[in-house]
DNA sequence: GTATCGATTAGC
DNA sequence: CTAATCGATACA
């Protein structure tokens, strides 16, 4: 699962929205499991609203929380085995003009910058949980990741409470659109 | 059925 | 620091 949140970094997110292309790098991730891990959504087993962290690899997992915003996972363990990757921030590439529309006339790097503004900029709402996302119309890019030679950053998760102590926040660092939080960095690779 | 709480954000 | 805002969840 962490393997996948490393993979994820640098890889481009494709969405072939009813509007036109949007895209970006992902640039912030955090690793979530299932049981075992207090801060899941899914550590409690299954429901309704985390059926589909159970379900196959590759699949978006997207919640709505705080009444309004919903949150893209990538769905990171084999079938039966609950774990997502939360995307928290991506670096615009395409469709810029779309994703300010909805968020607002703003710095490019503050377009994606935050789990709920990647879902308001890319126009994501609970009818996207579950999609495939090899298939499309959202999907992740096989290309080679795309670093620009920045290191990965290693830090605990944002905004939780109990199992707050893992160090399982990724991210590019110095990249101007991770999203800027005060958890400290553990190391960076 | 009701009560509580967010894997957040913008704004003061 | 707090309000916003509502679905998911737990519990009676």
């Amino acid at each position: 699962m962490l393997q996948v949140a490393r993979g994820l970094l640098g890889r481009m997110l494709v969405y072939d929205a009813p509007e036109g292309r949007l895209s970006g790098r992902i640039v912030e991730v955090e690793a979530y499991r299932g049981p075992g891990d207090p801060a899941s959504h899914a550590w409690r087993g299954a429901t309704p609203r985390t059926r589909i962290m159970f379900g196959a690899p590759g699949h978006a997992y997207v919640y709505f929380t705080y009444g309004m915003h919903h949150c893209l996972n990538v769905v990171a363990e084999p079938e039966g085995r609950a774990a997502a990757v939360l995307v928290r921030a991506l670096e615009p590439l395409s469709g810029l003009e779309w994703m300010a529309r909805r968020r607002g006339r703003l710095p490019r790097e503050r377009l994606m910058r935050g789990p709920g503004c990647v879902g308001r900029a890319l126009g994501l709402t609970l009818r996207h949980d579950g999609l495939d996302l090899v298939e499309g119309p959202l999907w992740i890019s096989n290309l080679a990741p795309v670093r620009g030679g920045r290191r990965i950053g290693v830090s605990g998760r944002v905004g939780i409470r109990r199992g707050a102590g893992r160090p399982w926040r990724l991210f590019l660092i110095g990249h101007p659109c991770v999203s800027a939080v005060r958890t400290p960095m553990r190391r960076g690779v």
